[in-house]
DNA sequence: TATGAATGAGTTTTCATTCAT
DNA sequence: AATGAATGAAAACTCATTCAT
């Protein structure tokens, strides 16, 4: 006899199955956060989510997509909050907002890095994101802002005409994820290191002039006149 | 059924004991990669390695530190490879160097971030990785290889003589490991972008003066007075 | 292949929780008692108790536990049936009395001491054996049985006014303990020596005045004054 | 080839192969009171001994059978120290004597009793320690000292002269045991009682006349006359 | 006649999944 | 359309024993 939802989950849910679904999404993600995929068994998520273990198959087919789905969906509602970049063109200097973005995407991206990277492991697993992710355009959003952004601050003339804004973005999106696997990977030990350099690098380059096109880059070099 | 190690692996590393442990690093190395990691099972590892599974305990103490040392171990052979770009400054171009070092850089690296990446799944291992790494300095060594190379053109003048080199060898760093490790996330369905504009645009940034410090990036402003 | 108890468990458990857990008990009890501690692995337990051997992990924390359980719980059933020597008090004799409370403990201390003995091999098993009997106060039921019995034929005038009948119980304990200790210990080829003449002995104590003194007991001395 | 004994080992032995035997058996026993039978592994049993493990197998059949003499070597070592018992008649009181017995008799066997005990759990070892305590007559030798304790003071007159010194021997050793047993079954939290008590009413039975017969006792009781 | 590495059956334990209730 | 006990395959790891050296 199919019971109703234990209270908790149905004063948070109000029993709308979407509700129900999320509430699971979080609870896994929560999960895989605190205590690694590896431990991400599917009793631990349905006691964090208050519910029976079997209650999580009227839901989800099965473990790994369930898994999937948490860290994809987690990743889209992370995402949500750093789309306003654009609208900062033309204020303070550029060098500046793109380090103010990528100390926001830091947060996100220590969330989410881990977790798309514990993917890994298991094929299977890999597999249900990918599907997950086609589906959604997700991974490139961020760069796609930052080019937004750079255009925009072109137009306003406070980066290069012939600017490649595309390719700044990429770069920066590059730093970012790095940043976040490689603050993981080395653990509490590993010394800090912002990324104000090389976005001051990066925006130099948007800044100045592409043309001269300096000795031993553009052309192939016979250039030793130092 | 006692003693002598199976003919195959005794053809192989001759009964030294060391070349026994690098046998079996290589075995789980391969099923690492093969299988990956979920699947890197102590008894897959040493079928793999055509061993008896209690062989593997009298050569490493538990299936974490095997796995960790194969990860580690793998990523300090290849990346024996990688160290002949210093060599290279003056010939080319600096952004055909770099373009080259980010594909060879590809090869070796898209072997091993899949594998480090994995490696979040399970804190244990990855603690294990850690204190693994912590020994040999593994990590940056290619971007320092990288800085060698740009402050060697610096001597030669094909980079300016303010350029920050280690910002940008991080950079190139960074946008190697985030290519590996978009590449994986993406699987075969995702479109193969090269570096080569991200690059350009990098190289750009080093041979233009950094001096004349453009509007919006090193002072704060909204000035288009350029 | 989920869900319903096998028929055999369910028709003896009814599906009740501890009759299921009371079950999975004397199983064990009897594979202790059948092949010896060492061989009580969970395998056998479950296949005794006719389980699959990961049900045993729903109804007790770990093997040490359930072997722990068993062995205690068994003894609290055994000893169950021999506390109605008390109201023998006034009938036969003290010392007849005492030898079939004797001849009815070795029955059950037959089965009792063995178990708890194999419990020495494992520190971890002999402790929580502790921790299980810690909560139901066991071991020294039996003497106070035997205790509350001397009492009352002293009441009766059958026992001496001063006799220390909680040293008498003790001994009878120890003469009951160590017989069946013994009697495992010598296994089947050893002469079965009845307590008679040891109880006659006890008896006998508990009879005759305490207060003679006899020489060279109750006082330091060489004398053979009497 | 066969190497020689390693020096420490030598040392000890001289390479005596009696005395060898005797250098595992004491590593052995070492181990077992140590770490309880269950961690006597063959390994840690040859580094206890400082020797490869495949030496134990030229000294012993196998595990069991070097467990079995170690236990019991152990015992008929141990119990050489308490056989000068009889040789106190006459002096001091018979209860003191026979306290100061328990008293090392109980240093015995706190070491012994719980290696004999834990022999329960398997029944292999506990055959073959069965057959090794057959060749020599082991376990009764401290009753038999007693009993030959008890009739020289009998002959003295310090005990009476129809004591049944053979059972109150016997008493003795339950009660050492016994003592012993629940000393290590109830662990460092039960109460250290003492035999005092249980001994002064021994020592008192063999002090008084038998023959008084008291009621109830050795007539089928018809006396209520209290 | 010492060595110690190889073996592989055996151990305890976990866990995704199912389905009778 | 929730439950949670039963399942049993699979995991990591141990260890007595052997035998080429």
């Amino acid at each position: 006899m199919p019971r109703p939802l234990p209270a908790p989950v149905l004063a948070v849910t109000d029993g709308d199955v979407d509700a129900v679904r999320t509430h699971i999404l979080q609870a896994a993600y929560r999960v895989i956060a605190d205590r690694g995929l590896a431990l991400a068994s599917t009793r631990a998520i349905a006691e964090e989510a208050g519910l029976a273990s079997g209650t999580l198959y009227n839901y989800f087919g099965n473990r790994l997509q369930l898994l999937a789905k948490a860290i994809v969906w987690h990743a889209t509602v992370l995402m949500g909050g750093i789309d306003d970049l654009p609208s900062r063109a033309g204020h303070d200097t550029v060098a500046g907002n793109l380090g103010l973005f990528a100390r926001q995407a830091a947060v996100v991206l220590d969330q989410l890095v881990p977790a798309f990277a514990a993917t890994f492991s298991d094929a299977g697993l890999l597999a249900a994101v990918r599907r997950e992710m086609a589906e959604i355009h997700l991974v490139d959003r961020p760069a796609r802002a930052v080019e937004q952004y750079l255009l925009a601050e072109r137009g306003l003339g406070r980066v290069q005409p012939d600017a490649d804004c595309r390719a700044a973005a990429a770069v920066m999106a590059s730093l970012c994820h790095d940043g976040a696997f490689q603050r993981y990977l080395q653990g509490a030990g590993g010394e800090r290191s912002g990324l104000d350099e090389e976005i001051g690098l990066l925006a130099r380059s948007l800044a100045s002039p592409a043309s001269p096109a300096p000795a031993g880059i553009s052309q192939k070099g016979h250039g030793h006149e130092q």
